[in-house]
DNA sequence: GGCTTCTGTTCTCATAATGTTCTCATTATA
DNA sequence: TATAATGAGAACATTATGAGAACAGAAGCC
């Protein structure tokens, strides 16, 4: 096995492969593979991807596809938690049994994106943090949603809906600026925020 | 019990069954699993539940969900980061930068603490939001500390010397709070704040 | 008790999605 | 020119997915 070179576009599908199972811990579909690497058609998509389980690359039976190469670094996303400090008066800080587990900020479904502006800073999330986002296409009053307008514009806002539901305002926390009102046909929603990280 | 790769929606109702045991500390009805992964038919969330428990990631009787010790619970620290969200365009991929790499935050001299109180809002640090630390006995000015005063109140604070090192300054970021000056051999720093993590 | 409501469970029916194999073009390349 | 690489898409069998009906049991309510 592996002995011969791969082609360009076989390349290209193990490169889209491996990123895909990096992002999702799971394998693409044929369908998600023709389209990651820019072609339509199913059976081509399966033809690399037998070519590249010929050469020892990867393992696909069934539709199941298994890297071969090393996986990557897996850790316990846990860490303890030691109690409640208060950051107000000085009170003793009582040592905790807790976990701080953050499994579920790790879930299939979501990802991350870097917040830029100051629009949601009454809700203490600043310029330079990272949210957590669940991919959802609804969302309920009063959760921070990433919403895209006309299909171009994303923005980063409290969800709510009014006219019973024939309109959406997003509103951003902070009060220099004003909610936004839409048509709801015209807002969709990408994903709602279920985290927010800060490093120092 | 050693399993055949799980379906999407099949992985879609694991992620949703241990978030939401994560959030309410008890397992979520058939009705709520079947809203949580977009669908309107218990039964075929039952049948979703089945699968998992059939392939040995949870177990459920009667309605009774646990989730089983064995499961693939370890998952690696990192998400899929889509790039800046600000107006003007979708989100688009930062370049160099398209995982969000949370690893540093799980090292074996962290842990993390929940926050109790206001002191720290206009750093952005809210009550109930967890504050990450590094196990370090020293600190640079600026930096946000837990520091624990006569050995037996703790707090979180900005960390400053004053007067050549003979006195700290402990300084609250809210406006309605002052600064405490203690003397140094009072003070014992018990870490620094390398992040901060919020859930909605 | 009688009634309603909710729940888990099982079932059938339909439709969409998927992997697989195949043929027929078109394009690049040696 | 000859060969390999690439792409489209049809055809097929199988699986995944979704809706909803039906039923029994539990729980609450009058």
């Amino acid at each position: 096995m592996r002995t011969e070179a791969l082609t360009r576009k076989q390349q290209q599908t193990l490169d889209f492969i491996q990123r895909y199972i990096a992002r999702h811990a799971t394998a693409p579909k044929l369908r998600e593979i023709a389209e990651g690497i820019g072609i339509r058609s199913r059976g081509v998509a399966h033809r690399y991807v037998q070519a590249l389980s010929d050469a020892g690359y990867i393992a696909s039976n069934d539709g199941n596809i298994r890297l071969l190469a090393d996986n990557p670094h897996r850790i316990d996303a846990t860490l303890p938690l030691l109690g409640k400090i208060a950051a107000g008066k000085p009170i003793e800080a009582i040592p905790g049994e807790d976990q701080l587990d953050l499994r579920d900020f790790f879930g299939s479904n979501n990802y991350a994106v870097r917040v830029q502006g100051d629009s949601m800073i009454e809700a203490g999330i600043y310029d330079g943090d990272t949210v957590i986002i669940e991919f959802r296409e609804t969302a309920e009053n009063g959760d921070i949603v990433i919403a895209l307008i006309d299909e171009c514009e994303a923005t980063l806002k409290y969800f709510q809906r009014s006219h019973k539901g024939r309109y959406i305002k997003l509103i951003p926390a902070n009060k220099d600026m004003e909610p936004m009102v839409y048509e709801a046909e015209r807002v969709r929603i990408q994903g709602v925020v279920i985290g927010q990280i800060r490093r120092y």
